[in-house]
DNA sequence: CGCCTTATTGATTGGTTTCAAGACACGTGG
DNA sequence: CCACGTGTCTTGAAACCAATCAATAAGGCG
């Protein structure tokens, strides 16, 4: 069962686990639940009590703004744990929905002190991976901040490429995008009409071919290069990590 | 020696330190050392064996942009850990510029391998700062991606309240501000030029006063209300805490 | 077929950038 | 004391990118 985890899968990409961190780890993966697509998990403002591992299928977490618009803040991959932004707080501050149909793993949150104190090595790569996605978020911050329209797009997709190879590292150029523009404009900070001219843009210029609900990058060099990409979530540093 | 540490000060607002925290704490305020105004502590892409508890200034970590743009990523303040974020890079992400003189406690990357085993409430801690700046950057995302100038000088003064409060509980509602409005740009995702509009714009409507280098926060609940802001620094949720 | 969601395209508007000039404070040296 | 340079902030005019408003097209599905 364990070896078919896609969390362990995607943990093990970093560091060889050893058994008190699988063994922490199955205890997070009991439990299984389906959400179908469009449906909200938890809105802004519950209280949070569980985490979630993604078993299959994309969401997103967002925020509404009182212009009406909303902000994007997250989108969750199989493998991927959601939550731990919140842990901090007693309430939810986003909205998680689900892009598509979705099985997830939910286990509550003071199921982590026993990572805490049986497995230093998982908190550590826990620890490693929150912090890495200040980096993350900082980039991206770049992106929001100080890019064209064409520019974001450009980052928006090598973005997901660099994430969804971490779990299938022999991934094609071409990305299933289960999200439509105007999540897209959510995601970036611009409208949906802006989106759908950007990509027309890039499809013009060749850097990118579109079919129904698929992206494919011709171009990868010249987007990543358009915008400065750096992949983040290749590898990180273990080397501080506590030994067993 | 230890209780004028301005880090274990600012710790201890979030939960009480044990024992073993506090050990762990102060070996890492064992050095100390000078910078000047404007210095560069350390460049991107330099290797990075070091963070600092930050003992005395505000300094910043930013990032050159190919077009020659800069985006500043981080604020750091007194009782500050800078380096969290490129723990799990071998190189820097950033530049780390002071700000003014400033003082800080270097230390090695390696020590807080026996935070992990020996400190797990330390660990739960610094883990719970880490995620919880992941909802601050979201917020911050926000308020770069959608709103407009006014708004954005609005968030990052009540922003900037929110984190100095940690430290100084009666803070009053002048705020030393040892940043030029080229610094403020940078942060914010503007031009220097539309910065002094939106500052003087600000003062004309009576929500702030400005004064060499400090500015004077008159309209706080209208600037709330302006942006939306949400304190996220105040408080945290430990219950989850591993306990001692 | 008709309905709904999603994507495209055009015309107009507007907030921000860009470029440029001027004001002001401060320190330095003559 | 004044001249001068430097860094910072302010102000104005023009240009531009993306937002907004609005209409049309294209699919998917009952």
């Amino acid at each position: 069962m364990s070896h078919d985890s896609c969390l362990v899968q995607k943990l093990s990409h970093y560091v060889p686990l050893c058994q008190r961190s699988l063994d922490s780890i199955a205890c997070l993966e009991r439990e299984e639940r389906d959400y179908a697509r469009g449906a909200e998990i938890h809105a802004e403002g519950d209280g949070n009590t569980n985490l979630y591992v993604v078993k299959h299928g994309w969401l997103y977490s967002y925020v509404d703004m009182k212009d009406g618009r909303r902000q994007i803040v997250e989108i969750h991959h199989p493998g991927d744990i959601i939550g731990f932004p919140d842990i901090a707080f007693n309430e939810r501050t986003s909205v998680l929905k689900a892009a598509e149909d979705v099985y997830l793993c939910p286990f509550p949150k003071k199921d982590l002190d026993q990572v805490f104190t049986n497995a230093p090595q998982l908190a550590a790569l826990l620890f490693a991976l929150a912090v890495r996605n200040q980096v993350i978020m900082s980039d991206f911050l770049q992106a929001i901040g100080r890019m064209s329209a064409r520019e974001r797009i450009a980052y928006f997709l090598l973005d997901l490429m660099a994430r969804l190879r971490i779990a299938n590292k022999q991934m094609s150029t071409v990305i299933r995008l289960p999200l439509n523009q105007t999540e897209i404009s959510d995601v970036l900070g611009l409208t949906n009409v802006y989106v759908s001219r950007s990509f027309t843009a890039l499809q013009k210029d060749g850097l990118i071919r579109r079919e129904n609900g698929s992206v494919e990058v011709l171009e990868e060099e010249k987007l990543v290069s358009l915008c400065d990409f750096v992949d983040r979530h290749n590898r990180i540093d273990t080397s501080w990590f506590p030994r067993q």
